[in-house]
RNA sequence: GGGGGAUUUCCCGAGCGGCCAAAGGGGGCAGACUGUAAAUCUGUUGUCACUGACUUCGGUGGUCCGAAUCCACCAUCCCCCA
């Protein structure tokens, strides 16, 4: 099976702007493609990840890739399927953020001698004369076709500002530019971005009379239509530092029964007979999916070692026993208070939640257990000899922490 | 430039000068049921020294015994006219 099958096969792409040219350049490795990341956090999140393996997959089938980071157009901020403004970046953030995916990406990507690059669009965008611009691409653009975009939509009715309104111009620019000076033919991205990069071939089209092509990813989203990569709001990150890899592999441990065959072939590189296999799989069976999904994912994107921990861990902590390679809190003399710290601090202390009075509700309610005996007072301390080599403090059913003392 | 409207807790949204930590919904969290799923039901959802106290209703001042509610100014956003 060639590439653009299996990409097909896979689900993960959305629309293209001509299918048959672009299926046989990719299958001929024949293809520069670049897909744009914005850096608006210091980090990728669980959303760039499926870029990251189309990127790779392509990659792998002979294709460059260039990773570009939108030092330049996150000053302006996407509009896209935005109902509010982003924040404004400083430079220095923007720099800072741009150096982070770096070092994300070079895990995934194979960045040696001429197999990808990763460039800033930065470097040109930020150097651009307002009035030469105009004159250059300004001319090729019709701002009738631009307010009838679809990514524009919902802005029309809460208010797009004049500077968000050219973040097509200036992506378009990016391909124009790429073009022209690395020969890079072909865009990738969400699907959200469609309206953004048909302004790119579109510009291509006519300063230069050349076809370019755009090719997008079906958004990951779950059985509600909900994008997916984020709990309550919050994105799941790439950086151990902000997701541990513990909670990552229990974020994809935990998706839906209806999504977890969609993920294993949308986001893993199993082979794809194999996930055509696991389509009868039905029920409590499922389960043994959902661990597949989330022990390959945590191993593309914290190693593999990692991935045995939390997979351990998770194993210990939802059927019986303790793991040794718990996340732990230390307390230490500072937290007690006449030799004691009582529970609703230790739960504070161990991030389990927020604040004493969701402590005092988590208790309350049934939700707290330590060694695996639910605390019904929520008075109850403990002494350093209690902690003893340490207690695993649980909060609801996902949540733990083992307490020590030091 | 002129006129009108808005700003409430995580989000949407209701709020009469005292009975407002603020209706309702969404979301979150916990419990029951389960398969670490979904659906459903129940509870809960500002903070703390928790039968009480403290801090919140865009910002700053003011009126009042008392303000999310009234007044003034500022900020931001939306709509209509130019």
């Amino acid at each position: 099976m060639q590439i653009y099958e299996e990409l097909v096969a896979r689900g993960l792409i959305a629309q293209v702007t001509n299918e048959e040219e672009i299926r046989k350049m990719i299958n001929e490795g024949k293809a520069t493609f670049y897909i744009g990341f914005d850096c608006t956090a210091d980090s990728l999140t669980a959303g760039h990840f499926m870029a990251l393996t189309l990127m790779k997959r392509l990659q792998m089938a002979g294709n460059k890739p260039i990773a570009l980071i939108g030092g330049g157009t996150t000053m302006i901020g996407d509009p896209s399927g935005r109902t509010d403004m982003r924040k404004m970046l400083t430079l220095e953030d923007i720099q800072h953020n741009a150096d982070c995916f770096k070092r994300q990406m070079e895990k995934f990507i194979d960045f040696s001698e001429g197999k990808a690059m990763m460039i800033n669009n930065a470097d040109w965008l930020l150097s651009l004369n307002y009035v030469d611009l105009l004159r250059e691409v300004g001319a090729c653009f019709s701002v009738n076709n631009m307010l009838r975009a679809e990514c524009y939509k919902q802005r029309m009715e809460k208010g797009l500002s004049f500077l968000e309104f050219n973040y097509m111009i200036m992506q378009s620019y990016d391909f124009y530019h790429l073009y022209k000076t690395l020969g890079c033919n072909m865009q990738f991205g969400g699907d959200d971005q469609w309206s953004n990069m048909l302004g790119g071939t579109e510009l291509i089209r006519r300063k230069l009379g050349k076809d370019a092509h755009a090719m997008t990813i079906t958004l990951l989203t779950d059985s509600q239509g909900k994008k997916m990569g984020k709990t309550a709001g919050n994105a799941v990150w790439l950086d151990p530092n902000k997701t541990s890899p513990f909670d990552f592999y229990q974020y994809w441990r935990n998706v839906g029964d209806a999504d977890v065959l969609k993920c294993i072939r949308m986001l893993t590189f199993l082979p794809i007979e194999q996930i055509n296999e696991m389509d009868s799989w039905e029920g409590s069976q499922l389960n043994t999916a959902k661990e597949i999904l989330a022990y390959e994912l945590t191993k593309m994107v914290h190693g593999e070692e990692e991935a045995e921990k939390a997979q351990t861990s998770a194993r210990a902590l939802f059927s019986a026993g303790a793991s040794a390679d718990m996340p732990t809190e230390a307390i230490s003399e500072a937290d007690l208070t006449d030799g004691c710290i009582d529970i609703l601090s230790i739960l504070v202390k161990a991030g389990l939640v927020p604040s004493k009075s969701e402590a005092r509700r988590a208790v309350e309610q049934g939700g707290v257990s330590v060694d695996g005996e639910k605390i019904s007072d929520m008075r109850k301390t403990y002494t350093p000899a209690d902690i003893g080599e340490g207690i695993v403090v649980r909060r609801g059913k996902k949540s733990y922490k083992k307490v020590v003392f030091e």
